[in-house]
RNA sequence: GGGCGAUUAGCUCAGUUGGUUAGAGCGCUUGCUCGACACGCAAGAGGUCACUGGUUCGAAUCCAGUAUCGCCCACCA
């Protein structure tokens, strides 16, 4: 696309689509083992394999692809392995609404076999869509690594872990009180359950007691579970209930005779101090059980309505519907005593939506403390460093109160647990293959674990598994372990901190280096974004509209540290704006002709060969690289962008672009040179700098202006490096050098100033006579009359010590010098006063400020030696201008 | 109940280890079709940095407390 004319604006959309795909072709995502490079890894988290693509992937892969392509042009070899997750309860449910509505089936009248051919179906289908939706951001992913969680491989890896756990016994099945899904009919892990703050209602009803002898009133916020009652428990030092304990209460409906018993469990201060038990279906009541010896008994179904055991009147009935029942019979049989208001936390199925039941059951577990020591020591000892660190602090509660970690559900989409049961003696068998002989009863018939492991089981080996764990592959041995690991602080317990015990524990060595915890992106008004709330905008569409460089930049620089994004479409104008800006400095460059081409080296340039304006830009430049370097080094991304943005739009563009196109348009020829290798070296080096922000516009410009051959790319460019002392001395782009220019930039503003005051047009030539305030001064200002000239719009410029002009004219005072605009017939008196007047106030109230500090006796004692000159420094400059706008004020009024 | 975070211009947010007159974008005012760009240019207006106290020569910045909002964790039925 080189050499052709830049169109007036840019359009996003044809190069997106002309350089991605030759990217990819070229083979520059590719990371490969062999590499002498020194290897930087990242590992995609994997989205769920059946959804689309939201904000909050564009944010996260956004940043990992800065990353990735920063590191590339630092000359690693890089590799961003992707991929998906089978997402076990996701992606069923939705196969299973899918067969619901189409053809009303439920997976139970498809059986396991043929419901598993129909997700794979389903995943063939659409499952390829959020990794399609990836690349229209650009992410330099290395496709031909693209994993799947349930790829044979990584089934392998699972199986293989499984297995080492449980030998090393870390893994076992135990009778447990579980967070169950009725919905989804399946285990939950307590990860998975997300409380809800909800206004409910607590029961007071009484149990008579069996010998007749009175009442016991309990407290309950779940009456239903009174069905599967095996006790009441009152505290031991209760005064009210000492004469009841070891007394029975016979249970209504179901008529069991149930013991009262005291356990220092029981609030003395909460309801009436009486507690009903139910150890089935509480798992404080089931602690109770187990002291007590008590009966469990499980009064509901797996998909939460009662069972057999809730008595024939009750039966089949759902939790909530029977829940209604019980307590009216309970009302109509005198028991009920009171229903109060109580607020209280409800406990729902992160994926079902639906309040989980703790319920008994039998499931597989991992023991988790063994496995978090290590994972703790490695992030508070800094071998992995969280962004922001403060979520460390989380990290470690968490670790520190860690629970075992229910791993089956009884779902039929995920890993197979291989564990075998011997069909004549039951016997439990946990192998690589099924056995082939019972080692107890020698029957040979082995039926399989039905139920399948929790998504998070695979997940948690992503960053060895992908590159072919346990096999000892050279890929493993190159880019394990992994350097930055980008995700959102909602999984830090689900796959952060199982990650980090599971690379210890496999790999012995921590995953990744530095974890950087993304923001929650909301809407404008706040709103976390939601499919319900249909606030979420499709990605698709907004680059369709700003374009995908223009999306990118704007999630980076509206993203602030560590806190929420508030994002809207509208915001995208800041990105998009700023690309045209680029594309339009760029395309008033390629209009002077083609590029440098020795801009790379300015080793021959000396400070004598450049005007100040070029020594200027050098040094910002050179500091500019220094800080992107910086902030990527720090993981703020959002500064980077920033600084970027300010340097690219107001130094290079509005200053040093318009000074360029004065030597342009009226330099002379070696002037004009020199001038033009100066531009071209920043450009370039500014579109390096943006490139791993806005990859697309950069590569096509790189191009478009000639700074490499087509076949060439700028992801292979070097990362710009900060010039040296010694070479920014040389070029004289020194701060001495940068404060004059700035000085100048200065005197120029006030004298725009009085053009605007006086509403005349910018564009209106006019007559500029300087009174420098030093001879010095004037000498600055005399080395580029062609820039200066042009900067002030000015007909002439005339730079003098001693000007004597009367006459109705503007003036601007500035540190460098005094102006003077002559604008017959323009000037009002009055409002020349008015303005001067309210400079001087300006003054007089900081040199107010800065005399009370020197006056103080501390500071002048105190503080460092360079702050008191830096004070004393300021005041004189003000001063000096205070007796120049004086001077003004007194010629105003003899005129 | 415990922990974390936020509070700076009308709005959304920067402000690194305390040190010039606290910045940006959007919005607002005024003027500009000047040979890259109206997705633009130029010049402006706008802030007792939530509150109280402390440390310090000096605090938006450090410390303590208060208030409001948000998030996470926790077995009071």
């Amino acid at each position: 696309m080189s050499n052709e004319q830049l169109t007036k604006a840019y359009n996003p959309a044809e190069v997106e689509a002309t350089w991605y795909p030759q990217w990819e072709s070229r083979g520059y995502f590719k990371g490969s083992a062999d590499s002498t490079k020194r290897p930087y890894t990242i590992v995609i988290p994997p989205p769920n394999v059946t959804g689309m693509l939201t904000l909050g992937h564009v944010l996260n892969n956004t940043l990992q692809d800065i990353l990735i392509r920063w590191k590339k042009m630092q000359g690693y070899e890089t590799c961003w392995v992707p991929g998906t997750d089978h997402a076990g309860i996701a992606t069923q449910s939705k196969v299973e609404a899918f067969l619901r509505e189409t053809e009303g089936l439920t997976r139970y009248d498809l059986g396991r076999e043929d419901f598993l051919e129909r997700v794979w179906e389903w995943k063939q289908k659409y499952g390829g869509t959020i990794i399609r939706q990836l690349r229209c951001i650009g992410t330099a992913c290395d496709w031909e690594r693209e994993r799947f969680t349930l790829d044979p491989a990584l089934s392998k890896a699972v199986e293989e872990v499984f297995i080492r756990l449980y030998e090393k016994g870390y893994i076992y099945k135990g009778h447990r009180i579980i967070n169950w899904c009725p919905k989804s009919r399946t285990a939950l892990s307590d990860e998975e359950v997300i409380y809800k703050q909800e206004k409910g209602k607590l029961w007071n009803y009484r149990y008579a007691l069996t010998d007749g002898s009175g009442y016991i009133t309990v407290a309950t916020t779940r009456p239903e579970t009174m069905l599967g009652d095996t006790a009441v428990a009152v505290h031991p030092e209760d005064e009210r209930y000492q004469a009841l304990i070891g007394k029975t209460v016979t249970l209504p409906f179901v008529n069991r005779e149930i013991p009262i018993v005291a356990d220092d469990y029981v609030e003395k201060e909460f309801g009436t101090g009486a507690v009903k038990i139910t150890p089935a279906h509480d798992p404080n009541d089931y602690e109770v059980g187990l002291r007590h010896n008590l009966p469990m008994v499980n009064v509901m179904n797996d998909d939460g309505t009662m069972n057999h055991d809730a008595t024939p009147a009750f039966q089949g009935l759902d939790r909530y519907e029977c829940r209604k029942r019980i307590v009216k019979q309970l009302e109509e049989m005198g028991l009920l005593v009171s229903i109060e208001e109580h607020d209280h936390q409800v406990g729902y199925s992160e994926r079902g939506d639906v309040p989980v039941e703790p319920r008994l059951s039998e499931q597989w577990f991992v023991k988790m403390q063994e496995l978090a020591a290590p994972a703790l020591k490695a992030v508070e000892d800094g071998d992995i460093r969280f962004h922001p660190d403060r979520w460390v602090k989380t990290y470690r509660h968490w670790m520190t109160n860690i629970k075992d970690w229910c791993i089956s559900r009884q779902l039929w989409w995920g890993h197979r647990i291989p564990a075998y049961y011997c069909a004549g003696c039951g016997e439990c068998v946990v192998a690589r293959e099924r056995p082939g002989r019972c080692p107890k009863c020698s029957t040979h018939e082995f039926h399989q674990e039905e139920d399948v492991l929790d998504t998070w089981f695979s997940s948690w080996l992503w960053p060895f598994s992908v590159f072919g764990w346990p096999e000892k592959t050279p890929d493993l041995k190159h880019f394990y372990a992994t350097d930055a690991l980008v995700t959102g602080p909602d999984i830090i317990f689900f796959w952060v901190a199982r990650m980090i015990m599971a690379g210890l524990e496999f790999q012995e060595e921590v995953p990744f280096k530095d974890v950087y915890f993304t923001s929650i992106i909301r809407d404008d008004t706040g709103r976390k974004l939601s499919k319900s709330l249909n606030n979420s905008p499709d990605p698709l569409e907004v680059i369709e509209t700003y374009g995908a460089d223009a999306l990118r930049f704007t999630m980076i620089y509206i993203a602030p540290v560590g806190q929420d994004i508030r994002y809207s479409n509208e915001k995208c104008e800041i990105g998009r704006n700023f690309a045209t800006k680029i594309w339009n400095a760029a395309r008033f460059r390629a209009a002077q002709g083609p590029v440098a081409s020795d801009w790379n080296d300015l080793g021959d340039l000396s400070a004598e060969a450049l005007r100040p304006d070029d020594r200027w830009i050098l040094a910002r430049l050179s500091q500019v690289v220094a800080s992107c370097t910086d902030s990527l080094d720090r993981f703020s991304f959002h500064e980077m962008t920033h600084n970027l943005y300010e340097f690219v739009w107001n130094e290079f563009c509005s200053w040093y672009l318009e000074s360029a196109k004065a030597v342009f348009y009226d330099g002379d020829e070696a002037g004009k040179q020199v001038t033009l290798r100066i531009f071209d070296h920043v450009l370039a080096t500014a579109l390096r700098l943006l490139h791993p922000v806005m990859p697309f516009i950069t590569e096509e410009l790189y191009h478009t202006l000639g700074f490499i051959p087509q076949e060439d790319s700028i992801m292979l460019a070097a990362w710009p490096q900060p010039l040296s002392e010694a070479e920014l001395e040389r070029l004289g782009a020194t701060a001495d050098l940068v404060g004059k220019v700035a000085a100048k930039f200065a005197l120029v503003r006030a004298v725009r100033n009085i053009k605007s005051n006086y509403n005349v047009p910018v564009s209106k030539k006019i007559e500029v006579v300087i009174v420098p305030t030093s001879p010095e001064g004037g000498d600055f200002l005399r080395l580029d009359p062609v820039a200066l000239k042009a900067q002030l719009t000015a007909a002439s410029v005339e730079i003098s010590l001693d000007y004597q002009e009367t006459g109705p004219k503007g003036v601007a005072v500035s540190e460098l010098a005094t102006a003077y605009v002559p604008l017959a017939g323009l000037i009002d008196i009055e409002a020349e006063r008015a303005r001067l007047e309210k400079q001087k106030d300006e003054v007089l109230a900081f040199m107010d400020r800065t005399r009370k500090k020197l006056s103080n006796e501390n500071f002048v004692k105190r503080a460092p030696v360079e702050v008191v000159e830096r004070e004393r420094e300021l005041l004189r400059e003000q001063d000096d201008k205070l007796s120049r706008l004086e001077e003004q004020l007194t010629a105003l009024q003899a005129s």
